[in-house]
DNA sequence: ATTATATTTGCTGTTTTTTGCAAGTTATTT
DNA sequence: AAATAACTTGCAAAAAACAGCAAATATAAT
């Protein structure tokens, strides 16, 4: 059997199952393991298929790399995560709420990092899954279309029955003396019901939006005990928050 | 014979059977291995087929460069999914399950059908949000990173609590005696429970996953109640099926 | 027709590629 | 922590490719 022929055969097999072992491979092709597996790794070399421990899987359900769009301030948002990923130990139980400024930090986890890790957002779960160290656990329910997140009395409840140790949340809206605010009222009460399930509450929040405010209100800052902006803590921006019993990063 | 006869037989036996043998080649043509191997290295550089190490393989056998669509038998897939979609009615609440063929149907859903849809998979969560008739409700639930979707005690659990009209579910391997399998433990346990929580079963699958298996079973064939695949009804590969109580589209 | 020249073909020995095996290491599971 | 499975590395045998050479064949010119 020509070489060629072989990888083709393994192509076929691993885009019509999705996933395929190496030994089974082996045994339908009938040559040994050695040589399934450096077919494998070229074909992962040339980026035809994703090798995996055991295996292979197709590049189609490999592939949680959504092509990040333009998001808006994006250096800033990686800068915020940034300094919110070392706030996390090993073994360390969390959330991690919807938004781009959440996103990037899932997106920022180091590989190693050993977490579990329950998030409301699509796009967060899916960068998620990328994380070998990291378990995922999708809080359901009905899905919001502009947030793409669960929301709703299912979420809720669910909500209720856990205590992670550390929640990481974005907000429409901030201000030092209004507190947290938001546009869409069941995205508030979901919220709500994420801070009521956290030991303690970490905002990421970009400098842009501190000092507004809308309609439909989460939480007041006391709430809050952690606050990560892109900006220095004695940033004079920072002035309103410094007074409160919140911790600046 | 003359030269310009031999590669033209050469060409032949190539296009025929899409890859030769060197070896084959000497023997059939009656000539030394020598010769063989300069005809090919001609052909070769004038483009009119690939030589691999052995022997060499037709052009079309050897373009497995990343222009094909991403996914695998995309045109069979949305071939099912356009013959799924006509089971729907306006109101009607299901649930779609993971997998390529099922994310097509996501994809394929007619944007004024009025749903209720079910899943446990995020791609097909990410595509049924674009559908702004549909209401999604993601099953929550520990998040499986090969299969992208739900499984674990939380999401049977949940899933024993709904009751749906039409669930459309992949496999990884079908077979008319031994019914659905599949690779994973916890894949098969969700199944399960999903076809436990519908009235009604419908397997997409390609035709060339019919008559393989694999470790871990599902259920059998007489859980299922339609079956799409992108062959015609009568089609004689789906001979072993017929007998079955199964509607076959 | 015959000689000179160019092309093709087969053979030889050497180098490269492929493949399977074994020993040691790393992951994963129980 | 132990047991199992998977991975890595190095190696050796077999097959294939390559380069050079000489015989055979074809082509052209005298």
């Amino acid at each position: 059997m020509l070489k060629e022929e072989r990888q083709h055969a393994i192509l076929n097999e691993v885009e019509l199952h999705n996933r395929v072992l190496l030994t089974d491979l082996a045994e339908k092709l009938d040559v040994s393991i050695d040589t399934v597996r450096r077919d494998v790794k070229e074909l992962d070399a040339d980026n035809l298929l994703v090798k995996v421990h055991g295996g292979a899987v197709s590049l189609g359900f490999a592939n949680h790399s959504p092509a990040r769009g333009n998001v808006y301030a994006l250096d800033k948002k990686m800068a915020i995560a940034k300094k919110a990923v070392k706030l996390l130990r090993d073994n360390s139980v969390v959330l991690i709420d919807g938004g781009t400024t959440c996103l990037e930090l899932a997106r920022l986890l180091p590989t190693h990092l050993k977490l579990t890790c329950f998030t409301l957002s699509l796009p967060v779960a899916m960068e998620l899954l990328g994380k070998p160290n990291v378990e995922t656990i999708f809080i359901g329910g009905a899905l919001s279309k502009d947030s793409q997140m669960a929301v709703g009395s299912n979420t809720i409840l669910t909500l209720s029955q856990i205590k992670v140790d550390y929640s990481f949340i974005g907000t429409g809206y901030v201000d030092a003396e209004f507190g947290l605010t938001e546009f869409d009222w069941d995205v508030v009460q979901t919220k709500k019901a994420v801070i009521r399930a956290s030991k303690k509450t970490v905002l990421l929040c970009i400098s842009e939006k501190l000092n507004s405010q809308h309609r439909f209100k989460t939480c007041d800052l006391n709430f809050i005990n952690t606050m990560v902006t892109e900006l220095e803590p004695w940033d004079e921006k920072l002035e309103g928050f410094k007074k409160m019993n919140i911790q600046l990063l």
